[in-house]
DNA sequence: ATTTTTATGTAAATATATTGCATTAATAAC
DNA sequence: GTTATTAATGCAATATATTTACATAAAAAT
């Protein structure tokens, strides 16, 4: 079953003494045997790097599936300059074809790498906990937010993300509201809905006048306007959602001749590079990544080192408002 | 020197035995001994994963340093999306500890790894020699473009991108030609001017009326329209360089009181998502990242499959132009 | 209180890796 | 063209690593 020399040596041909030879050679000679040696090994999973001295460095993994956007590259930007400052190696791995079976190929990670960040939106509780059975007491962490979570999640505070964009709505004088809701499926995007919600229910003078069901996407922001303009609402106060459903808003509203932001104001989530490109340059909740990075690797260090069992914390990382001036009106 | 069941039994304090059992162990019972010598196995780097079953996959690794921004999302997610019809798993790593000596860094790596994809700018024709050198046959590629190639490379086909813009500019009337240019030490980005410039120079009525030095950023975008307004000139096709350079100089420009494309026609290089977004819509090159993936990893399992010696072999991923109302003036 | 199960260590058995020696092929020296 | 030198390889002996049979003790079940 375990790799072996004998299989290498069966595979190329040549004597187990040959290849254990052309392994433990100091400095490679690149003969053709020794190529061939080396192809063989790394195609068979021989294990070329068991020597105590080079592995000493801790490993993470940072589990992610891969989309399109600038949000991801920030995210996994976020975590590279964290690696910078630890002696730990982040490594970004997901293989696209384990889609159907991702609890088992995250235990089989596990095998891997000394710690593993998980940032996988449609990962179930019952998931989680299968994961934590099969780990074992393992350092691992969701990067999301979750209702009840089971493993130790590190987050962004997307709730009070939202509570900051009403207050500071209401700050502006506006009294009306309106809403762009994300894909129903995501915690942090229910999270940043309760926040604004929340804050709006706590005061008697203001107000929920409109809301539509987004997917965070810039098509679906372009439907919300068709849809908010049926309403005739003026003088309303809007948050997006995240910023691709305020671009596409904006644009279909620019394109309607709305003027932004005397006609409405509106703010988005995640702070995007283009929210200075955009004209009007817009409002966002900024989510510092690098910092992101920085906690969750600290905490999946201090996980191996006190081997302690933890499940269930919770670690918020605070966002920020970024004001400009798509929400910027009466002053 | 090699890390072995001793080791994980003087570091956990039991038997070898002991040690030996729990590692193969069919399926985990959690006990606390268990999980202790699965902490110690993974710290000392005992190769855990050497079953010949478990190892079969290729894994191929794509080495960048990452930044902020869509492009590189686009990047990974290219390779993401192309690792799901083949049987190879895609890492991405990138340690930003090694910065200083990414030659063995990478000629390590290949230990680890049975190919690697290099996205590194900042590499030298002598970089890559020393790598060639260290890796001896080795399934290693770059995805960048390079005047000399001392290695294979699989990269988009900059140069024809610059021409087509060049030719699309001809093609909508315009004679006199305007550039900004990247970091002058990115061979892509020579490759897209001297594309662009080369047609200009075939017909003796194109001429090139303006250029700037830029760094493919929005803010050297503004500082370009700056530039572009002192010289009074009207009637202008210009080439970006990128689209962030274009968003910059866009933006300065509308703010400056200018219609686009009505008084100057513009185009990018990336056709990131925000081309769309953006108003006027900008016309940009567009580049297929999973088709970029998904060559790349046919070629690195080629090179595992033959072990035939090739170097400086470069194969290009078309481009295309996609035409947005930025450069849609006179029709 | 007794039996059964489980975890562990010791030591023997087995499996794996390294190395001394002999042989052969390739290269260099004459 | 012949001989000396060097490098590569296989065989077999040795060293090292891993597994397992057996014994013991602790924990759990009866």
């Amino acid at each position: 079953m375990r790799v072996t020399l004998k299989h290498i040596a069966d595979d190329t041909g040549l004597s187990i003494a040959t290849v254990s030879r052309a392994l433990s050679r100091q400095k490679r000679n690149h003969s053709a045997s020794e190529e061939q040696i080396y192809v063989s090994a790394r195609k068979l999973g021989y294990p070329l790097l068991t020597n105590s001295s080079e592995n000493q460095q801790l490993s993470i993994a940072l589990v992610m599936k891969l989309f399109e956007g600038e949000f991801y590259a920030s995210l996994m930007n976020g975590f590279y300059k964290a690696s910078a400052s630890t002696t730990s190696e982040i490594i970004f791995s997901y293989d696209a074809k384990h889609l159907d079976d991702t609890v088992n190929y995250i235990i089989n990670l596990s095998k891997k790498y000394s710690g593993i960040c998980l940032f996988l939106p449609s990962m179930t509780n019952n998931d989680y906990l299968k994961i934590k059975e099969g780990v074992g007491q393992y350092p691992i962490i969701s990067l999301l937010p979750s209702k009840n979570p089971k493993i130790d999640t590190v987050c962004f505070d997307s709730y009070r993300g939202g509570y900051m964009l009403a207050k500071h709505f209401e700050e502006q004088g506006y009294k009306k509201f309106g809403f762009i809701s994300g894909p129903s499926n995501r915690a942090d995007a229910l999270f940043r809905k309760n926040g604004f919600l929340n804050h709006i229910n706590e005061s008697d003078d203001l107000e929920l006048a409109w809301s539509f069901e987004g997917d965070f996407s810039s098509a679906l922001g372009q439907a919300a306007f068709a849809d908010y303009k049926n309403t005739g609402l003026k003088d309303i106060a809007i948050f997006g959602g995240n910023d691709y459903s305020c671009f596409g808003f904006m644009k279909a509203a620019m394109e309607s001749g709305y003027k932004i932001p005397d006609d409405f104001i509106i703010a988005g989530y995640d702070n995007l590079s283009f929210c200075e490109t955009f004209t009007p340059e817009l409002t966002s909740i900024a989510t510092d990544f690098h910092e992101l990075g920085k906690k969750s690797i600290r905490i999946i260090e201090n996980m191996i080192t006190d081997d302690s069992e933890s499940f269930g914390n919770i670690s918020m990382i605070p966002v920020r408002i970024k004001i400009r001036n798509s929400t910027n009106s009466k002053n």
